[in-house]
RNA sequence: GGAGGGGUAGCGAAGUGGCUAAACGCGGCGGACUGUAAAUCCGCUCCCUCCGGGUUCGGCGGUUCGAAUCCGUCCCCCUCCA
């Protein structure tokens, strides 16, 4: 038993044990495990919230389910009472990217800061509570060193220890480059756990170093060590990289329900429990039981799924938005029916016409050419009847349904 | 300061005078089969187009009947030595 645990009441010993079974359920790593403990138990003796940080980079605002596995978490330690302290890394910002060679990355102004933190705001009110979160800008303090505060801090690290980091040790292996600045990036983020000394850090594993980073600053500068919490990394719809928004394939948490829907249907199965667990509300209990039933055959894996893209939408849109986009998905996919929500387009033109040059005209897709494979390749549907024919023309009629590859639909109303 | 290696389509990577709008792989898209899963198979993937054109291989200029390929020049990137 840990010592501080000896000097709490029984009652608040089984607090302490409460609170850790939630806080490490879904974790990939917490380092080390008998320090959050330690601070757990101390922050129940000393009647004392612990700060939770969790650093945000404020170029990418949209918030997609990958983000929501660290947010659900801090939300379990928001309830606890805890205090989450958010970051935006704006000072990091405004330099720009220390990876790759791509082209610096533009500068951001305040503006687009202020303008992307509060999106991220907006969003991440949808789990957390936002009136109990302390925020910070790091540019704060970070802007404020001098080249002198800078050596010192540089001083306090050896190259060896940075060169630990996965991520560097593998450019210098394959013979790639590494800037110099990269290696401060490690150090601004420790150094901000230092200024708001900060309880626990959390994050993904890519964060790993960076996070004892702030462990190792925070030795250095004579505070209390933060605790790494790192969270899984949740896989995107391919189920192989990372959820993320340049690699389109996420599900943004401000979609349409039956957008959510279907795109939470097209994750793999393999990734299932994993959504499960990291980006549902479900108990721990609820899941064994559906991790079970599907192994046994009990349970179809499509109907597994079904119910997480239902507590997906419920979760960000509500039971009746749920049932709804349940409803759609069966009926336009499983069923093959039209969706119920074909955006209808008024036709001023000629009633009779090309099938490309309509495809182009109602912006379905760009050109003729494109057009023409798209027929080619079968994937257009007129009325449900596929075209055979990339030359054919059409009359059209009241309440005709274009379809252009899977997902895209049109009806066409006439002008009367 | 010195030596060397590079810049080809979204990415990776062939190609070193005509057969090259440019192999192959990945990614993306469409189709078949399914459960909008996985696996598999087929097709499309510079732009426009009915035929047929147009613009490409870091930028610019040149040689040539003809250049991604040869020459000049400029820009950018990387590695090693000091």
């Amino acid at each position: 038993m840990i010592p501080v645990l000896e000097q709490l009441t029984e009652q608040q010993q089984n607090e302490v044990k409460k609170q850790m079974a939630i806080y490490k359920h879904g974790v990939q790593d917490i380092i080390p495990t008998e320090e959050l403990e330690t601070k757990v138990a101390k922050s129940i003796l000393e009647n004392r919230p612990l700060k939770i940080k969790l650093g945000l980079d404020p170029s990418a605002p949209d918030v997609h389910l990958g983000h929501t596995v660290v947010l659900n978490k801090l939300r379990q330690f928001q309830q606890n009472g805890h205090v989450i302290q958010l970051i935006i890394g704006d000072f990091t910002g405004k330099i720009g990217d220390p990876t790759g060679k791509s082209v610096a990355r533009k500068q951001l102004t305040t503006e687009e800061v202020e303008h992307n933190a509060k999106t991220y705001f907006e969003q991440f009110g949808k789990i957390i509570d936002m009136e109990k979160v302390e925020l910070h800008y790091n540019s704060k303090w970070l802007s404020k060193l001098n080249f002198e505060d800078v050596i010192n801090l540089a001083g306090k690290i050896t190259v060896a220890r940075l060169l630990e980091r996965d991520d560097f040790d593998e450019r210098i292996s394959t013979g790639k480059p590494i800037s110099l600045h990269e290696f401060f990036y490690p150090l601004m983020q420790g150094y901000d756990s230092v200024m708001l000394e900060c309880d626990i850090e959390l994050g993904g594993t890519d964060q790993h170093f960076n996070i004892l980073m702030g462990r190792h600053y925070q030795e250095k500068f004579g505070k209390e060590k933060q605790v790494a919490m790192l969270m899984p990394l949740l896989e995107g719809l391919d189920g192989v990289e990372k959820m993320s928004k340049s690699k389109r394939n996420y599900i943004g948490i401000d979609e349409a329900p039956n957008e959510m829907y279907g795109k939470s249907m097209s994750i793999p199965d393999t990734l299932m429990v994993k959504y499960f667990e990291l980006v549902t509300d479900l108990d721990k209990e609820e899941i064994d039981t559906i991790k079970s039933d599907v192994a046994s055959g009990k349970l179809h894996p499509r109907d597994a799924k079904m119910l997480l893209a239902r507590t997906i939408v419920r979760m960000y849109h509500g039971q009746e938005a749920a049932k709804e986009s349940e409803k759609h998905f069966i009926s336009v996919f499983q069923q093959g029916s039209l969706p119920s929500d074909i955006p209808v387009i008024q036709w001023n033109g000629s009633l009779e016409i090309s099938i490309i040059d309509l495809i182009v005209e109602l912006k379905m897709l760009s050109s003729k050419s494109e057009a023409r494979r798209m027929i080619l390749n079968r994937g257009v549907k007129v009325d449900n009847e596929k075209v055979e024919d990339a030359s054919s023309c059409l009359i059209l009629s009241e309440g005709m349904v274009i379809q252009v590859g899977k997902r895209k639909f049109v009806k066409i109303t006439l002008n009367k």
